[in-house]
DNA sequence: GGATGTGAATGCATTCACAGCA
DNA sequence: TGCTGTGAATGCATTCACATCC
């Protein structure tokens, strides 16, 4: 009916389609053709319910009787994401986790490209990482603007994670995932994400003593 | 009054405990000696009734008037996550990624150490990464064993991963946290994690591309 | 005054259960 | 029959609001 999205998406939902769509590539490189709402979510541990509303959030997908189509649906769920089409992404900090990031070659497949890394430290600038070519910070605007980047990735110490973010936004960054150990402030208008090792750690550690207690 | 737990922690709860310390820690190094509610959640944009209501299921920490004690804090949360004392950790896989994180000296301060990194790979074994000599998969239970390891880290294909993790269970490891950009099954009392990276940035992704609709 | 801890109220997400379609 | 899409019901988490204490 009204084209422009109304009724709010809640952001679990929005979550797990990117762990349904994980899923659906995989059924679809074993050859499945279809696949119903209790398979995929027997494969994530949801319901089947939860899979149906999660996806009805978003359009009508499914087909009585059938299930839903695995590659028609990976088209649908990739364009939700709009990873239908590759997006440039940068990223800060040619460190241990940044040298790993920028070996990383799993993005492209999964719409994303890294196409910059950056870093403040002038003895890290010029240097070869892979396909890359460390960058000093005076070019982000000018590259952000050239390549059309909307995504970084800050993999720098937890002491300048804040002062990177503010100049990867003022460069025109939207969207920011963060490996730094520490609660980076945005405005409302740009997207971020957040992976804490500490943090990850800590939450097992807690399950398993809450265990070893219970038991 | 009845000393083991009955009523249930909400999991975000939990999930915030681990962000409270980190704010705690930098408060602390800070100078700060106390902190109420409303300014710990004004730092991680919560409000105040929640981080109350979060602390309260563990117990009574704050003192009303004043706020809560920085360190004491600090040490509550620690005890309550079990990061009090220092835990055992392992690693799979000597890949980039691998090498990053067992290069990763931050573990320490967070209540966790490195003690060993496997890979199955025979060609990577023996290698010395950082202060570690990667060893053979087969080495597992005995190591396990001997240090007392509960906390598990992945970081290997994703064609294996699954296979890995049965092995790192078999071994005697209580917690996973799965790197693999694959869905990892376990049973009911083996707590498990999963960071992937590409499900990171397809969330940023919806949420750049909503933003620019919306507009 | 300033701040906690907590029952009650609200709001949001999940699950149920079923009409409808292939 | 098999399975989706969806209103209604449930259950959980967050927020409110206030008695209580320093």
């Amino acid at each position: 009916m009204d084209p422009s999205r109304t009724d709010p998406v809640p952001d679990p939902a929005v979550r797990r389609l990117s762990l349904y769509l994980r899923q659906l590539e995989a059924f679809s490189q074993k050859g499945r053709r279809t696949v119903s709402s209790k398979q995929l979510g027997a494969s994530l541990n949801l319901t089947d319910a939860q899979v149906r509303k999660d996806l009805a959030y978003f359009g009508q997908f499914g087909h009585p009787g059938i299930g839903y189509r695995v590659d028609e649906l990976i088209a649908q769920v990739k364009h939700i994401l709009g990873t239908d089409k590759l997006s440039n992404v940068l990223l800060v900090g040619a460190g241990n986790l940044g040298r790993a990031l920028s070996a990383y070659h799993g993005f492209d497949a999964k719409g994303f490209r890294l196409v910059a890394v950056f870093d403040n430290d002038s003895a890290k600038v010029g240097e070869q990482h892979g396909d890359f070519s460390v960058q000093p910070m005076s070019q982000l605007r000018e590259v952000v603007a050239k390549l059309n980047i909307r995504l970084g990735i800050i993999a720098v110490p937890a002491d300048v994670a804040q002062e990177v973010a503010d100049q990867l936004i003022a460069a025109g960054i939207r969207g920011l995932l963060n490996f730094a150990p520490v609660s980076v402030h945005v405005p409302a208008d740009v997207a971020i994400n957040a992976v804490d090792l500490a943090v990850q750690l800590e939450q097992l550690s807690f399950q398993v003593n809450l265990a070893s207690i219970t038991s």
